[in-house]
DNA sequence: TTGTACGCGTTATCAC
DNA sequence: GTGATAACGCGTACAA
């Protein structure tokens, strides 16, 4: 593979003065720059970013490191990040952690080797090793989708709250008395955020919420799962708060498994919405995120950051959600 | 940030003895050995990537360059990509060219410069300028999802003939004698493939595809329009073929909008299935692709070449699709 | 306008 | 077992 000392060589000049043409930086005479683009075309000549990444110390690479890019949301907000890196002629390496801590531990040490010159994290966890270890190599992160307890870190998310809580001030307006929430693992603010906004609303309006929450894991088996703990209880919820979009599906699996029809029979709404490439029939009730938006809002961050490393007070960027409303909601209850 | 030699200067050894220590290569004593991993955890040592890789001329990177990560078909290769890169230590950039050949030429040059070991790619058009760039490069590539003419590069794909005929045959055997088939762009061998082996099938059952078979592009608001065309002949179509899981989402769309009900007033059968995650009812009879196997195949044979860079022939690995039959392709038509 | 010298951080080669 | 030297490819600083 040549080098630009090969170019340089076959151009009659200095490596350095390759290099100037190639980069379009300094001086160089129409002649000279003639000869070495000539030269650099015959031998197809292939800048060697390693090398200059070396030099310059850029590397002009961001990392994603996310849970899952199988969940369309997760799956919109990359593409989100990868539209607006692209833009600003950074590459996005990206990595699945399946909310395992010690996956997203090993994915920062990678990335931090390969010196990627910013990071955007959904934290597994905490993310407080990862945050740590991120600002110990100087390295400037945002995180993603989730709150982070008391760091000084760059954080945009959505508003859990505020969604969750017109989301459940409806069903109660509604007339549901006895309402089942849904949610995550207690280790993800999000799915925290989401359980406690449910009590709360449920708390404004007097009503109970013991034995009514149930924590699980982000996926359509546990959702299922949880629906029957739910559907065992007496008496019986009249309406489910599902936490994320595949807590929702395991849901409505389980179901009509069960026999019961939404909304007649049982209302459902939840956090998060399907892409509309990927819906039919749009049926569930739901506080949408705008997740292409915070894609690239956090990029944006991410890459004002690295423009200006020495801006101090860290930014929450918090977005709204929108609350559409569909069929699994129902209408309001008889009797 | 610390270097190696800094790690050497404070346990007070040379740079080589140090690197050789942290990279458990060579000999070390157990003395120098404790000495070395001590100032290095104390300094917060973190190797770096950029000049190892250009010692050796490894990056440990590969490239994926798809058309639109957002498609289910494509995140699920996308995971089965990393999770197979990952495990062999091996780290992925991703790239989105919705389609566009000069969106992928960009990508391309990126790449190499950024000396990926090897590319992962979904080719917008024929995927020339691609292969024959990154053969002049010496850069693996592994051609993922399509058929390309000619070219000598390995390739793992469906196949899309044998689906196709085996649910339009399905659909004939049921009675339709008028089916349309919805596909994707011309320049895209998967949309030709299915156009073709519909005709072929059609053929088979001495049946005419004269007008019935519709390019556009693989979107749901092509499958829509294409739909609208495609009820507008007279006779109507009692069936209808779409190419991927977007056409077929369009399609739906468009029916329910006409009031067509599927499958008793019309039958609907796609390519792509949809990841049960994403699901509720499953309704369409589809030929599934094993997306996650084609991710982790295609790597493999990725990784392989990069062992074995001296191998020559290529190979094309083409898996077999699952018809699965559901409800959308109804029952034999009546009367 | 062009060139020389050097260093980015690492490791292969050869020597001790 | 350990170390000195050089080289990977590039671009900054400084000269000419």
């Amino acid at each position: 593979m040549p080098t630009i000392q090969d170019v340089a060589r076959r151009a009659g000049v200095a490596a350095i003065t390759a290099s100037r043409v190639v980069n379009n930086s300094g001086y160089a005479s129409q002649d000279v720059r003639e000869r070495v683009l000539k030269a650099a075309a015959e031998l197809g000549y292939v800048p060697n970013t390693l090398a200059r990444s070396l030099r310059s110390r850029k590397s002009h690479t961001l990392a994603l490191i996310l849970s899952d890019i199988t969940n369309p949301f997760f799956t919109t907000i990359t593409r989100g990040v990868e539209d607006t890196a692209s833009d600003a002629g950074y590459t996005v390496i990206f990595c699945n952690t399946d909310e395992s801590e010690d996956e997203e531990s090993k994915y920062m040490d990678v990335v931090l080797q390969k010196r990627v010159d910013g990071i955007l994290l959904v934290p597994a966890g905490g993310g407080e090793r990862s945050i740590q270890a991120a600002r110990e190599q100087g390295i400037p992160l945002v995180v993603l989708d989730r709150r982070v307890s008391g760091a000084q870190v760059d954080v945009v998310r959505c508003d859990s709250q505020a969604g969750t809580r017109e989301l459940t001030r409806m069903l109660v307006s509604l007339g549901h008395r006895r309402i089942a929430m849904l949610t995550g693992p207690a280790s993800v603010s999000t799915a925290v955020d989401r359980a406690e906004a449910f009590c709360d609303a449920l708390a404004e309006a007097r009503l109970s919420a013991e034995g009514l929450v149930f924590y699980g894991s982000f996926t359509q088996s546990s959702g299922a799962e949880m629906v029957r703990q739910a559907l065992a209880l007496r008496p019986r919820p009249t309406a489910l708060f599902a936490a994320n979009n595949f807590i929702a599906i395991g849901a409505l699996v389980a179901l009509r498994e069960q026999g019961l029809r939404v909304p007649m029979e049982i209302a459902l709404v939840a956090f998060d919405d399907l892409p509309p490439a990927l819906v039919t029939f749009p049926f569930l009730t739901v506080a949408a995120q705008p997740a292409y938006e915070m894609g690239c809002q956090a990029t944006r961050r991410l890459l004002e950051r690295l423009a200006h490393p020495d801006q101090t007070a860290p930014v929450e960027i918090v977005l709204q959600t929108e609350v559409i409303l569909r069929a699994s909601s129902g209408g309001p209850l008889e009797g």
